[in-house]
DNA sequence: TATTCGTGGTA
DNA sequence: TTACCAAGAAT
């Protein structure tokens, strides 16, 4: 008995050809032409879009993806660069420890005077490379037969199939399918495909199966389930805390930041110095108490300045910023790397969490009335 | 295996 | 306002 795998692979890419994106990374390289299936192409920029996309949407990193090859075009660039300055083309992005990655694959390669694989096996033994980053990597550069299994293609499968369990649950199988749909065939424009599919036509929400050229096929669509599928795994409760933070700005009028430990959240990042709330406890105790353990620091709280709610993955933060005099003591790292006072017209040189810009933000337009 | 890593758009 | 969620990987 025939499968019909080769089916669906027909239909898919011929759907592909008329209604891809042409916006994704590997159709936007410097040269413009559309790579045919025997070109290769640069592994650099392909590696730096594919690490940018984990976990984050293609309009998002575009942007980010274009500054960064401004400012590093090659691995040399962004082995010679700074922490500092890698971090801040990252700023915003979210997930910076894929920053750190990138930069310490390059200066490794460097100092090895490598440069980096283009081969899935080779890609994957590199920081921050799983299976699915290493296989898209080598099937855009070198159109080898390397399926992937995102997120697009567990939610197109798990629709398929009618997989009736949060599709994590399908792993093994679904890298079994992506194998046999793509049956040894080169992947460059059937990775494209999958991806387009499935953030185009079967998004998380309100998919488009009119659109579909898989409706036939789909078991879900057959069921008229595909609006409740994937199945969501049960939600873990986020916890929720308020932060007390204190900009402390001295006699002349410079500011106190830190900069966080390199690993962990927001990793190597600068922010003005807080501390959770604690039961019982005043926002203005809180700052106080924040300042004293984390950079010894005794101040005095002075006007709100903002706030503002944050959310995390896992927790949700309230934000409470006062302005801050010190009165006692001198500044020193306690659970920072370091700490250091700066003119206000200067933090734009440091990377910060988004949360910090939008003090900052506060900030200036304060100083700007007064 | 389950958690922990950001952020901003969207309904 | 809230919850969901996106080109996943590391531990």
């Amino acid at each position: 008995m025939r499968h019909r795998a080769p089916d669906l692979y027909a239909s898919l890419l011929s759907w592909w050809a008329h209604h891809g994106r042409r916006d994704v990374p590997w159709r936007l390289l410097p040269g413009g032409r559309q790579p045919g299936p025997d070109d290769v192409l640069p592994t650099y920029p392909v590696w730096v879009a594919e690490v940018m996309l984990q976990q984050t949407r293609l309009a998002v990193a575009l942007p980010f993806w274009r500054r960064w090859l401004d400012r590093f075009p090659d691995l040399a660039s962004l082995a010679a660069a700074s922490r500092q300055d890698v971090l801040h083309a990252w700023q915003g992005l979210g997930y910076y420890a894929r920053a750190q990655q990138l930069h310490g694959v390059a200066t490794q390669l460097a100092a090895a005077k490598r440069q980096l694989p283009a081969d899935r096996a080779g890609l994957e033994r590199l920081s921050g490379l799983g299976r699915t980053t290493a296989a898209s990597i080598a099937a855009t550069v070198g159109n080898s037969a390397d399926p992937i299994l995102d997120g697009n293609v567990r939610r197109l499968l798990a629709r398929l199939l009618a997989f009736p369990a949060p599709p994590r649950q399908a792993t093994a199988l679904f890298w079994t399918m992506v194998e046999l749909l793509l049956n040894g065939r080169r992947a460059r424009d059937f990775n494209q495909a999958l991806m387009d599919l499935g953030a185009l036509v079967c998004r998380p929400r309100a998919p488009l199966c009119r659109c579909c050229p898989w409706q036939r096929h789909c078991h879900a669509y057959a069921k008229g389930i595909q609006q409740q599928l994937p199945v969501r795994p049960t939600p873990t409760p986020i916890p929720r805390f308020v932060v007390g933070v204190g900009v402390v700005l001295d006699r002349q009028g410079k500011v106190l930041i830190g900069q966080r430990q390199p690993d962990g959240l927001l990793g190597g990042l600068w922010e003005f110095v807080g501390g959770t709330q604690e039961p019982g406890e005043t926002m203005a105790a809180t700052v106080v108490r924040a300042l004293w353990q984390n950079v010894g620091l005794a101040v005095a709280v002075g006007p709100e300045l903002l706030r503002f709610d944050h959310a995390y993955t896992h927790r949700r933060l309230s934000f409470v910023v006062y302005l801050c005099r010190p009165v006692a003591g001198d500044a020193r790292p306690v659970v920072n790397q370091q700490v250091v006072w700066v003119w206000p017209h200067d933090l734009h040189r440091y990377p910060f969490s988004a949360a910090h810009i939008r003090i900052i933000q506060a900030l200036r337009e304060r100083s700007g009335q007064t």
